[in-house]
DNA sequence: AGCACGCCGACT
DNA sequence: GTCGGCGTGCTC
């Protein structure tokens, strides 16, 4: 008798477990480990599906209670041996149950019919379509646009690469075809498409740092080593080249590579430099995919066309059957962590990952996150740096101004004298302005004008935040002091909350710009991901003389004409009530200097600060990464953060506050009643920064343990206790080592 | 999650 | 006497 060990598709804990099953003569055979099955579950023998996630030949339960599979999922795909292993380290790291951490890693778990090798081609002449090509620009239909371009250098283009990789909607090519410009063409060409469009490849010399790496990377490997590698190099040090070489090296030996970029540069001119090399066997994926399109991927990785796969943190559940390297560029960025159950870290799931397929993990950033150059300096992992500019041009000059040392001098402004200058200067010149202003988090915090005193929990060493009720909170502990009417280092009344929109900033470079064409761009001008394309392309193509904007200017695109960089409110960034602000303020500095000076001239940065002599904007400064990272891990250390401890949050949610704080006290009860080998630290329970979101009350209690398991334990303990009064309105749940805030 | 069993109150 | 409340327990 052959049984079937069956993970069930109802994520409740108590039934997080796999179901023996009896496997029925005709599916023998058929059914394998990774197959969704249907199955009858429960009294009324209700139809659920499962995945098998083990056969055997005995059982371990009483064989007299066992049912039948019924049978195999209609259309579903089976889950790799190495996904259902991934999905059990996801389930053990980070607590969620195993059906839903298998559910994240088959990205595809359906068969779609699949599509008919359609292409694009153009009916029209090229100076028609030149034509056609400005008015589609006049009118903004961007897409079109894009597509007429295209056309003009190649008349034939397939289908599935104007809607994949170029990004154009179906109903952008049916109106162009409603207009008789093109035509599809429904022929099945067998010819690869991307072969024959595919941009001239150039040649391709590493220089002496590159090749370093990439000998020493392949050094390892041949020595039978699989480490995890990470290369610091500056903007610009042509890191991009050392990743596609060692892809290419392990296509050569029949392996195959993922490449993790974040989403938002996933930028149609990146991805060329990969089809210029690769030609078809490079693939993408990205979150606006349709079923089809991803069944597509699907299958082309099945059928071993496809060797390379693109994209943000879930093209890590790539099916590869010779996995050889996982690559993971801007390795610091923050949506490389899941936002919502389970919240694994793609760095940690790829090392798992890389560990499992016997590959190894290339990790690369200009400003590497200090949990990477951590593991650098324990020796987990190797560390390259490439510090030479390729282009040759140099790295902007960079001004921090002390916005205290402006409002002494009586400039109310919220443009320092010196960017002031530099913007009217720039306009004058007819060159690009960027400026950057950060605003995360609803509730800013409190600083003295005077003295730049920020206003910080005297248990957390982060800073308090501002409410409506002025009141000064702790977001991590809940330490809560009423608002002060002078500054208590220095005394003055300068003491202000510190908040400034984008809005704002765009009124007053109106007020004293009035010549200047401004863009915006923030959430609430960019609803949609065409808005977010259409002010980039038109600031790159110089429709505007300034850009101002979120942290989503200072990413992805490169803007050849900008040449002066201004940070509004550096401590916007510094300041945020989180650990990390230090590190995300550094990054972000560096960041948004590297957007200064990108063509022929050089840029210059200014940086406008209450705060010049924080570290972080100090190294950000000098760029100085090593000063930065030695500063912070120091602190880390002393507060027992990641990546020295281990952090972790438990958010309880509800929709009743007294129910909500009540459950957040008897939770922290359970864990002051457990006992550790090592010490650990239990903060709060406190309110969520945001401590209530669509009706519902948040509360959060975070853990600081040197050892992981620790955490787990407590995940454990929590989840156990909390299982027996069957919560109905409120809600708790875990993340491992936060990054996103709560 | 969903369903059955089970043991106490007001209803034709 | 019975209909129905939802507390408790189980599901291969």
């Amino acid at each position: 008798m052959l049984y079937a060990l069956v993970i069930i598709d109802i994520s409740v804990e108590v039934l997080d477990r796999a179901f023996t099953y009896a496997v029925p003569e005709k599916l023998e055979g058929i059914i394998e480990e990774g197959s969704q099955v249907v199955i009858p579950f429960g009294i009324g023998n209700k139809e659920i599906n499962g995945y098998v996630i083990e056969l055997t030949d005995k059982s371990e339960f009483d064989e007299s209670k066992i049912k039948y599979i019924k049978e195999i999922l209609p259309k579903s795909i089976k889950a790799d041996s190495t996904l259902i292993k991934l999905a059990s380290y996801i389930r053990k790291t980070y607590g969620s149950t195993q059906i839903c951490a298998l559910k994240t890693v088959m990205p595809v778990k359906k068969t779609v019919k699949q599509e008919v090798n359609k292409r694009v081609v153009s009916k029209v002449d090229k100076a028609a379509l030149s034509s056609l090509a400005e008015e589609a620009k006049r009118k903004h239909k961007n897409a079109q646009e894009r597509l007429l371009r295209e056309l003009i250098k190649y008349s034939d283009i397939s289908y599935s690469f104007i809607t994949g990789k170029m990004n154009v909607s179906a109903q952008s090519i049916a109106s162009l075809v409603k207009n008789d410009v093109i035509a599809i063409n429904q022929e099945t060409i067998y010819r690869n498409p991307i072969k024959i469009d595919r941009p001239e490849d150039t040649e391709h010399i590493l220089s002496k740092e590159q090749q370093f790496i990439v000998d020493d990377v392949n050094a390892d490997l041949n020595n039978g080593l699989r480490n995890t590698y990470l290369i610091h190099g500056i903007t610009g040090s042509g890191k991009t080249e050392v990743y596609m070489k060692l892809i290419e090296d392990r296509l050569k030996e029949g392996k195959q590579a993922i490449m993790l970029i974040p989403e938002i540069a996933l930028t149609y001119q990146n991805l060329m430099r990969f089809y210029a090399r690769f030609g078809d066997s490079v693939s993408v994926i990205h979150s606006k995919m349709t079923q089809g399109e991803r069944y597509d991927q699907y299958l082309k990785v099945k059928e071993g066309q496809v060797k390379i796969m693109i994209g943000p943190r879930s093209a890590l559940f790539t099916p590869f059957d010779n996995l050889g390297i996982i690559i993971i560029d801007e390795e610091h960025e923050s949506s490389y962590k899941a936002d919502n159950m389970p919240k694994y870290h793609a760095r940690e799931v790829a090392g798992e990952l890389a560990r499992l397929t016997d590959s190894i993990l290339v990790l690369g950033s200009a400003t590497p996150s200090v949990d990477s150059y951590y593991r650098c300096k324990s020796g987990e992992y190797k560390l390259y740096k490439l510090n030479s500019r390729l282009t040759g041009n140099t790295l902007p000059e960079v001004y921090v101004e002390d916005m205290r040392e402006e409002l002494r001098e009586g400039n109310k402004s919220v443009f320092s004298r010196r960017l002031h200058s530099l913007i009217k200067d720039r306009l004058e010149k007819h060159e690009q302005i960027m400026l950057f202003l950060n605003r995360r988090g609803v509730s800013g915090f409190v600083s003295c004008r005077e003295c730049g005193e920020v206003v910080k929990c005297p248990h957390c060493d982060v800073s308090l935040s501002l409410h409506y009720d002025s009141s000064l909170r702790c977001h991590y502990c809940g330490h809560e002091i009423p608002m002060m009417k002078k500054c208590p280092k220095c005394g003055s009344d300068k003491i202000k909350g510190f908040k400034a929109g984008t809005e704002m900033i765009e009124q007053m470079v109106k007020k004293e710009f009035p010549y200047a064409l401004v863009l915006r761009m923030d959430a609430d001008s960019t609803k949609h991901q065409e808005d977010y394309e259409a002010i980039l392309s038109r600031f790159s193509n110089r429709e505007a003389d300034i850009l101002i904007g979120t942290q989503m200017i200072v990413k992805g695109h490169d803007f050849k004409g900008v040449t002066l960089v201004g940070v509004m409110a550096a401590d916007m960034a510094i300041n945020a009530p989180d650990y990390r602000a230090g590190e995300r303020a550094f990054q972000q500095l560096v960041q948004a200097s590297g957007r200064a000076g990108r063509g022929d001239n050089p840029g210059e940065v200014v940086i406008q600060t209450y705060q010049p002599e924080h570290y972080a904007i100090e190294r950000a400064k000098e760029q100085d990464y090593d000063a930065f990272y030695e500063e912070e891990i120091a602190f880390r250390a002393l507060m027992l953060y990641p990546p020295v401890g281990n952090l972790l949050a438990v958010q309880i949610i509800g929709s009743i506050e007294e129910r909500v704080i009540k459950l957040s006290k008897v939770l922290k009860g359970y864990i002051d009643s457990m006992s550790f080998e090592k010490d650990i630290q239990i903060i709060g329970p406190g309110n969520a920064s945001l401590s209530k979101k669509c009706d519902q009350y948040r509360r959060v209690i975070y853990i600081k343990a040197i050892d992981y398991d620790d955490l787990i334990k407590i995940k454990d303990k929590i989840e156990f206790e909390t299982e027996k009064f069957k919560l109905k309105t409120e809600s708790v749940m875990f993340d491992f080592n936060p990054v996103n805030g709560f």
